[in-house]
DNA sequence: CTGAATGATTGGCG
DNA sequence: CGCCAATCATTCAG
């Protein structure tokens, strides 16, 4: 009813429209002393209000007169013209949005991250190679750094065959709209502006589906990322050699542990580890030790025990008589020789 | 599987 | 900023 009303009164406005200002005013002329188009008009729109009682083939014969009716040209423009001022002044209002912000955030973010943009095939290749070369000793964060690209690639491979399939499914509905707007242009009024529209419009409509697939790969990179990169996460214990060392420093410096920046250097580079593992291991040595230091009787004991023997062992020539010093003048308890384990 | 051990992080303090 | 204390998250031994 809406259709019909609509098209009642874009032709029963046709009249004017055609007098005054029409697409093409020479045709139109052409037209007037011709004969009478009114009458053409109510012609053509009889025919058109009666095309639903008929059958197929009449149908069909009837579409081919109308496609091939003089007026059909210039009744066409016209349609489309009143349909340009009507129905899309409304939709055209809202324009083009620049590029959505968040797909942008989105899209930045991804290729800082590398899921995006060139492969670097050769370049992580390259830099696991140096990694590997560089690293006499294996540093285990290569391996999981190696872990990790490897996961991100998988993320990235995953993205780029969404975004594809997402490219072709988009093209593929966008063509067949197009083809179908093509097709029905033929009998209905469908300007080339009207199909651009469409177009724009199923593309935002798509554009939503991509900025999810976007979002759902940064969220897996993100979540990769704190998997990873949390170094807590991915603890390991520090050698035993390296545990030594640092409680050897402790022991033997009980009543100040306090390792100075250098000692610090001195004691990271001894065991392989950083300063800020060292500052880490020497924080919750001292806290662990006093809140419990029965518990740490034992170690204590054998630290100093070791020392003692280290020191004996350097000094064995120089002096029998060396009693073992033990440097302790406060700060922390000194590890008394309790069986017990109690104070 | 469970609990202890342990490296890392966080918030507060001086 | 460095340290302490509490807490988290993982590892490891039983």
């Amino acid at each position: 009813m809406d259709d019909q009303t609509r098209m009642l009164t874009g032709l029963t406005g046709l009249g004017g429209l055609a007098q005054a200002d029409v697409g093409d005013p020479d045709s139109v002329r052409k037209q007037q002393s011709l004969g009478q188009p009114q009458q053409d008009i109510g012609d053509i729109l009889q025919q058109i209000m009666a095309i639903t009682d008929e059958s197929l083939d009449e149908a069909q014969a009837r579409k081919h007169a109308l496609n091939c009716h003089r007026m059909k040209p210039a009744l066409f423009s016209v349609l489309c013209e009143i349909k340009e001022k009507t129905v899309l002044s409304i939709r055209g209002v809202q324009e083009e949005d620049p590029p959505d912000p968040q797909i942008m955030r989105l899209d930045n973010m991804l290729l800082a991250e590398g899921v995006s943009g060139p492969e670097k095939g050769g370049g992580s290749a390259a830099a696991a190679a140096a990694a590997a070369a560089a690293g006499g000793s294996p540093t285990d964060s290569s391996i999981e750094h190696s872990d990790y690209r490897a996961k991100l690639a998988q993320i990235r491979q995953i993205y780029h065959s969404e975004l594809e399939k997402y490219e072709q499914a988009c093209s593929e509905f966008t063509n067949h709209v197009m083809n179908l707007l093509r097709e029905q242009s033929r009998t209905r009024p469908i300007s080339p502006k009207e199909i651009e529209r469409m177009v724009a419009i199923i593309h935002r409509k798509f554009s939503s589906i991509q900025m999810q697939l976007k979002q759902s790969t940064c969220e897996a990179v993100m979540i990769l990322r704190s998997r990873f990169l949390d170094a807590r996460r991915k603890r390991r214990n520090f050698n035993k050699q390296a545990t030594e060392v640092l409680n050897e420093y402790f022991y033997s410096h009980l009543s100040n542990p306090y390792p100075s920046e250098e000692a610090k250097e001195e004691l990271a580079k001894k065991c392989g580890i950083t300063v800020s593992q060292v500052s880490n291991w020497f924080g919750n040595k001292r806290i662990r030790y006093k809140k419990n230091i029965g518990k740490f009787q034992e170690e204590a004991n054998l630290y100093a025990v070791k020392t003692a023997v280290d020191a004996a062992n350097v000094s064995a020539q120089a002096s029998q008589a060396n009693s073992p010093a033990t440097p302790n003048s406060g700060g922390y308890p000194a590890p008394c020789y309790t069986p017990d384990g109690r104070l």
